[in-house]
DNA sequence: GTCTATATCGCGATAGAC
DNA sequence: GTCTATCGCGATATAGAC
């Protein structure tokens, strides 16, 4: 009995790698060709199986996207929700610099994730509408009231926390979503790290300077 | 003789006409649904005529896709470029602002442009790469370049010249690309014209916060 | 220029053997 | 679970009458 369910786990687990085998896969060609553009044919051959075998796994393609975003969610969630987390303590400018800096690590480690991500809303986010309202939009607008209760308490200036977050998303999310116009810009093939940490130097400077609180008398 | 001349012109700016309608519409389609999404069937309904006799207008759905890329482009470059003609008299923070003002109105006025741009970018620019190469790049390289002499000559702090590009052209364009979820932020159904003037109200304020000179003694 | 009709293809999805 | 075979649909694009 024990050889029976350790047997049925193993089968399970060896199935759920593969779904996420596959799902890795498709998030870059979901990016590189847009929902519509991407074959199943294609993302099942880049996966190393057959369509219909990947079938198997993802009854639609509209499943297997959404298993893609959820995917893309669950890893910005991760990394995002323990930065909101901030104490009442952390200085304003260090939790700045820190979401900053996550929210640009992703845009450089999971560049796809972004793209899709971004073309979804672009295109209206009729797929995935349902699941940023659920999901995401809580997470910001809580990101908002920490901002807002910092104006409050006199911590920083009194900037539009809305726009002030709009503005840190953008910034960010486009080191991933631009990236190809940017290295034409750059004349390079590529975004290189030095880039990065230079988008931070100067995203940081600029949320900096726009809240820092009038100098105590 | 001057009969037969005129109505060939006549015809000629009917057919112009025409054919600018047809792009208008396609912008929108290409922009709720992607390249491939977006069928020629779809464009041709909403424009009022027959996909066979859209087809006669424009041979190809790329030729078609790459028209609406070109309408877009032209207006951009039409607004920007008038602004980067800047004289040395100008001060920085005028002409930064009326910059932010101008590319923010564009994601306004013309949210579908810059839609469908973005997207072109994001997927990797395959089909309007070298397009962006030719038009976009050289436009941006010297707004760079104009950073970096007020820079040198002290008009503005030192700040990454690069860099400080990108983060205005993400701010200002997220406010067409990201509406959706904006909207979804805001509670709202779509972004009114007061969001656009507190948008551009911080977008101001971090970009001259950031490159505020030192005071002089 | 606009119509009807159709060619040709690739797509997502299914059926059933093994 | 993986294979071969195939269905049905909608897509771009074309041909030819008027």
């Amino acid at each position: 009995m024990d050889d029976k369910l350790a047997g049925a786990s193993r089968r399970m687990q060896n199935r759920g790698r593969l779904e996420g085998d596959i799902a890795a896969v498709a998030v870059r060609v979901f990016a590189e060709c847009g929902y519509e553009g991407a074959s199943v044919a294609t993302i099942a051959e880049q996966a190393g199986l057959s369509k219909q075998n990947l079938m198997y796994y993802y009854p639609t393609k509209q499943v297997l996207y959404e298993r893609v975003l959820d995917d893309v969610l669950d890893d910005w969630l991760a990394r995002m929700t323990q930065l909101a987390a901030a104490g009442p303590d952390d200085a304003p400018a260090d939790v700045l610099r820190a979401y900053i800096q996550a929210k640009l690590r992703f845009s450089r480690e999971q560049p796809y994730a972004s793209r899709v991500y971004a073309m979804e809303v672009i295109a209206g986010a009729r797929l995935y509408g349902e699941q940023i309202r659920e999901r995401v939009v809580p997470v910001l607008r809580r990101d908002i009231e920490t901002f807002e209760r910092w104006i409050a308490a006199g911590r920083i200036a009194p900037v539009n926390a809305t726009h002030l977050l709009f503005a840190i998303w953008a910034m960010t999310q486009s080191y991933a979503d631009f990236a190809p116009q940017m290295a034409l810009v750059l004349g390079r093939d590529d975004l290189s790290g030095h880039d990065f940490s230079d988008a931070e130097d100067t995203i940081a400077r600029m949320v900096l300077a726009a809240v820092q609180p009038p100098a105590e008398k």
